[in-house]
RNA sequence: GGGGAGGUUCCCGAGUGGCCAAAGGGAACAGACUGUAAAUCUGUCGGCAUUAGCCUUCGGAGGUUCGAAUCCUCCCCUCCCCA
């Protein structure tokens, strides 16, 4: 095992902020000398099982501490999915059946796996212990925190003095994701930097029944490919890792140059070393951008798929883009021919290249389209019925026709 | 319970009887420039047909009118203030 001072250097790596790190020292170096390794929970919402990258940073940290020796807890909140994390803006969620939360935990199990080890990763759900609460014990909870500390929480503040509505229920959230930190004995909580409120609430109650605070490593928020707003699913600014190795490399290489600095830094295993060389390369111009970010996308489609899918989605990129030519797997679409000839426009339609005839008129009159590798520009060509065909709509889409 | 504001095309948001498929902005898409980066510029941005034109859309259902997103009636929903 490593020593206390390794361990913290790779735990504060791209972490925001550590809440508090001499305990979380003394903590490792304890774990070190004594051979037991630390309890390190992060919670998940059991709503979202579709991992993106967004999801990575915090799932990155964790196999960084499972690397190190440590048990980690991975936490589906089923029980404070029914809460939902307040806001303001939304509204209680609906209840999850036990088969969606079932499915869902399965669907996280399979993700899983591409990130951490399994073997040694323990889930467990709040709901085991939570549904079995009794009232009492639930007012005994709420008694060991007040109102006023919860009305620290921004979002409660801000609501509370601008007079919008609190509901009794949402102080229920933080009291009882800290109270998963009770139940779990938890050494260190991981979160997001929006989760710090509640991660606090852990360590508030952890002393209130008599347990060591949990130490807290919090994680920026990952951007999304637009570069503002946090990665999300319902914003589609996001990389699914479940996404094709094409589309994986390819929405890596749209990102701007300042965001895949962030990525790096974030995302990549390069070490920090290797991290800042890139970075002052970048500044003074001895690294081209592209390359650079070639080689990120290039890691993060081998992290998820494979490093001969990682070589060829590479291949395959620069044939497309810096050779201009067809890349080398393209869907085939098979569409029933409408007699002997077909308007393109009809073509394209069809095939799902655009969404109706007239935009597919556009495309053409923007000059986005292609019928095997020549640009039409005639709104009105017409296509024999004939083998296959290739098509490229626009930048990205590349497909084959055939007739059915 | 009382009073008030509002629901418009993906989002925000103008529009108060015809000139409205509906201003403006954002997002998105396409083209130019590049490194499929950013920034910038140009164009497109409901559907069918593309010459004209036709159809669907402005919370829902009716109604007034030659004609409504705009007026009336009822209904649904959201928000604010007072109690």
């Amino acid at each position: 095992m490593i020593s206390a001072k390794e361990q913290l250097d790779i735990i504060k790596r791209g972490a925001e902020e550590i809440i508090v790190e001499e305990d979380l020292f003394k903590r490792l170096d304890r774990s070190v000398a004594s051979g037991k390794p630390l309890r390190v929970k992060a919670g998940f919402d059991p709503t979202a099982p579709d991992i993106h990258l967004g999801h990575t940073v915090l799932l990155n940290k964790m196999r960084q501490f499972q690397d190190l020796g440590h048990e980690i807890i991975f936490l589906i909140g089923d029980f404070t999915g029914i809460i939902g994390d307040p806001t303001g803006k939304s509204e209680t969620r609906k209840h999850l059946t036990k088969e969606e939360v079932a499915e869902n935990a399965q669907t996280y199990q399979s993700q899983l796996s591409r990130l951490l080890d399994p073997a040694k990763t323990r889930i467990v759900f709040n709901s085991s212990w939570m549904s079995g609460m009794s009232a009492e014990d639930m007012v005994q909870l709420a008694a060991r925190y007040t109102v006023a500390r919860m009305l620290e929480r921004e979002d409660f503040k801000k609501r509370y003095q601008s007079e919008l509505p609190i509901s009794i229920h949402e102080f229920l959230y933080p009291l009882i994701q800290g109270y998963d930190s009770v139940v779990l004995k938890a050494d260190v909580e991981l979160g997001g930097t929006d989760q710090r409120f509640n991660l606090l609430v852990g360590r508030d109650l952890q002393k209130e029944y008599s347990q060591e605070p949990q130490s807290l490593v919090l994680m920026p928020l990952l951007e999304g490919l637009d570069g503002v707003n946090k990665m999300s699913k319902s914003l589609g600014n996001y990389i699914g890792i479940t996404e094709p190795a094409g589309e994986i490399f390819g929405k890596v290489m749209s990102i701007s140059d300042d965001l895949m600095l962030r990525y790096y830094e974030l995302l990549s295993s390069v070490s920090l070393d290797e991290f800042q060389q890139v970075k002052a390369g970048i500044k003074d111009g001895s690294f081209h951008p592209m390359e650079v970010k070639k080689r990120l996308a290039a890691e993060m489609v081998e992290r998820f798929h494979s490093k001969q899918k990682a070589q060829r989605a590479r291949e395959d990129f620069e044939k497309v883009f810096s050779s201009k030519r067809l890349p080398e797997d393209m869907p085939l679409v098979s569409i029933a021919w409408e007699g002997e000839r077909m308007k393109l426009v009809r073509v394209i339609a069809l095939a799902g290249a655009a969404k109706s005839n007239s935009e597919a008129r556009r495309l053409i009159q923007q000059g986005a389209v292609e019928v095997d590798q020549k640009p039409v520009k005639d709104v009105d060509a017409e296509l024999p019925a004939r083998g296959e065909y290739t098509l490229r709509v626009g930048k990205k889409r590349f497909l084959r026709i055939a007739p059915k």
